[in-house]
DNA sequence: GGAAATCCGTTGTATTTACAACAGAATGTG
DNA sequence: CACATTCTGTTGTAAATACAACGGATTTCC
């Protein structure tokens, strides 16, 4: 586990905890680390949960599918990113989607009780993790709020327009890259893939930007 | 600010603390009350946040409006509940949405620093509320998830089939109230109010449920 | 290097939605 | 009670989207 400590010091969660407290704190958190391969499932539908996970190493998708196959992509998770948090409480009821490895990865499991009920004395920075903790579902509630605003517009445009723009902002960059290919974009977004890149298409036509593969310009 | 304590205890952010020890926690939590009239602006988009808030009596929505005057309706906050929650934190920018009064109500702020850092003695149940606002945020978070699931659907049919079930769940029957009207529905659920309209009376046609106004019956 | 699989753009059609405009019902107000 | 306002349902048309099907480009994997 030593060896993603340098992983672990920069997550949200450990932020303000130095290198040297961290491991002796994951035994205290509980921690389990365990890895899977791109294409497997982290964590199912329908299961409980007990944990906070952090990912140190690899990605995974949020998604889920329907009856039909339809597949809805909820996020992307990134190394040194926080999950499962939202259903982590005791009565949060059974996960609504799916969380899939879509690299080879690297996951860290913690107890939650052990992490929110700060211990009597050994781990210094224990409320600060629980801070950190609190910071970080903060910040994935605002990211979801932003989601809301992206798939709450009407036309594929508008939800192509503001996801992009939203990216780069985030990124800094007229040049960014996303983590999706087409479908994936599509599922994120909620629209057809063929018919969002056709509208893609007409946006590059009209000057609006350049894109090759997953790497996009805004002009 | 006494007359709201029985309220306050029903409240997430205090679940667990009795009443008498509620009130000696509102100035160590550095609580202000204020009241707002039918249609007044509790929050504005753009504005910096730095209080976690709570309504104690009557009811508000979260929503934004566009350029072109398009309402989306994120959220409705009912007496007990939180919000603010995800925007208290120090780098999480400005808001970005209004909250506004749709009923005269009253709103307790309370500042979140003195909220997140746990005092050294005064308060006994400090760590509670951390914790039970952890779980708070955690339950928002779900919720948003949920609102996701339903606008993702591409029918305005299925919007509603999985809005008005997801009620009906909680509710706990097949008789529900809805805190909308057709139109703030329709923001809601970001589609045209004309046309939910049209397919809710299809619905009722085809004896998939009946209402009036804003109590549904699901069959 | 070559076969298989995946990814991406393109097109046409059927379906669904947005938009606008209107009328009747319900509600609120003086 | 009369009037104004809001709310809801209805209809028709224009626009946008989903869906299906296909071919070429790119990547992956023996």
């Amino acid at each position: 586990m030593k060896e993603y400590l340098p992983v672990l010091k920069r997550t949200k969660m450990f932020a303000g905890v130095g290198e040297e407290d961290i491991f002796p704190m994951l035994s205290c958190l509980g921690a389990r680390l365990r890895t899977f391969k791109k294409g497997e499932y982290v964590l199912r539908q329908g299961e409980h949960l007990s944990d906070i996970v952090v990912l140190a190493e690899g990605s995974l998708h949020i998604q889920k599918d329907d009856y039909w196959g339809n597949r809805s992509i909820l996020g992307q998770i990134g190394a040194g990113e926080i999950f499962g948090e939202a259903y982590a409480a005791p009565d949060s009821g059974a996960l609504l989607n799916d969380v899939i490895a879509v690299e080879n990865s690297a996951v860290l499991f913690f107890d939650v009780k052990r992490v929110i009920t700060t211990c009597s004395s050994a781990c210094r920075f224990h409320t600060m993790v629980v801070q950190n903790l609190f910071f970080a579902i903060s910040e994935k509630n605002r990211s979801l709020v932003q989601k809301l605003d992206y798939i709450s517009r009407r036309t594929t445009r508008e939800k192509l327009i503001s996801y992009l723009s939203e990216e780069a902002k985030k990124q800094n960059s007229a040049n960014i890259t996303i983590p999706f290919n087409r479908q994936q974009l599509a599922d994120y977004l909620s629209v057809d893939r063929s018919a969002m890149s056709n509208e893609l298409c007409k946006m590059r036509d009209e000057g609006l930007l350049k894109f090759q593969r997953n790497r996009f310009e805004l002009l």
